[in-house]
DNA sequence: AGCATTTTATTGCGCTCGCAACTATTGCGC
DNA sequence: GCGCAATAGTTGCGAGCGCAATAAAATGCT
């Protein structure tokens, strides 16, 4: 296969007849790539959108409930701020603003860490717990619906294996319980 | 197996404690399912975050450019809101609020349709097209180094297949050029 | 033809969240 | 001990986007 070749079939005709040359230093998707790379990138977003709505009925948005699991999870159910700001991929301000909700409807609450001034644990509360638990069943239905039920075991596998290699590249350990 | 054990490794103790019973018609997600399902969720916000931020030099966000790379292979680089808005998984006014950047920015232009008075057009202009392939190479080399070199061929093989299955599982066709 | 329904796009409003600036506290080097 | 850098969290501001309401145009039913 040339790379004019591969580079037809793999980007727009009207990038590659802009764009493309053979002297620049760029290495270009295959096709098989490309076809990964758009069937993930349209059906994360249709996934995402299907997930919350079937989350919405509960009163709880995803980002919510994801709080109110990893708090749950935590020890003595609360965590520092900055640990759970990067354990879910937001900035301070961004957590701040969220759990500001959370607090509001008593389902988190803020307290000072007693050994450093500076810190805030964010707890989850008991009705916090409820709210959760409430809105489990049908989360987890929403999951095996869209994603999880449509899957073989070797790709449940797969999955797995991939987004876990792809988390170690981006510095994270993933925590998977 | 028992039940109880199944629940155990798949769910938080704190729920598990809360709600589960062997009453409830709900199917837990097992280990290796959570651990896929986790994965997932956890890098894809990391690694949306990773390739939105290799794009921010180059003045567009990773909406923009989606936006620019679909106008641009569709024919005549232009196609109607709504076929647009349901390709990019955003809601209506979320497309208009999308495209009133770039029509700003002049690398998207609209046209009212003549057939149907109704549709408007949006096409990329070749402003647009310029603006797409100046960031192309920086944000395919981001998409290598955070995805797609991370990856074995058997890796980027099942990628698609999983996204594939789940995206027609959402109703969507997918395209992938 | 005439009216109800559906489809298409936009706008007001509100929510989420990132960035930059700011404050408070801790740790480090000397 | 003292000052400077690093860390933790909040706030003003603004961008992005969904929902509901709206307007305009097409379609369908009779």
């Amino acid at each position: 296969m040339t790379s004019a070749m591969r580079n037809r079939l793999a980007f727009p005709v009207s990038y590659a007849a802009a764009h493309y040359t053979d002297t620049v230093a760029v290495s270009w998707l295959t096709p098989n790539e490309m076809r990964a790379w758009r069937a993930f990138i349209q059906t994360e977003a249709h996934l995402r959108t299907a997930l919350e709505a079937d989350l919405t009925p509960y009163g709880l948005t995803s980002g919510d409930y994801e709080v109110l699991v990893v708090l749950s999870e935590a020890p003595d159910r609360r965590m520092r701020m900055c640990d759970l700001a990067s354990r879910l991929g937001l900035t301070p301000s961004g957590l701040t603003r969220r759990l500001d909700g959370l607090v509001k409807a008593h389902q988190v609450e803020r307290s000072p860490s007693t050994c450093d001034r500076r810190v805030m644990l964010a707890g989850v509360t008991e009705l916090g717990v409820q709210a959760m638990a409430a809105a489990s069943e049908a989360h987890v239905a929403s999951v095996r619906l869209h994603l999880i039920d449509r899957l073989s075991p070797e790709q449940i596998q797969a999955l797995g294996d991939i987004f876990v290699a792809v988390g170690n590249g981006l510095g994270r350990q993933l925590t998977v319980i």
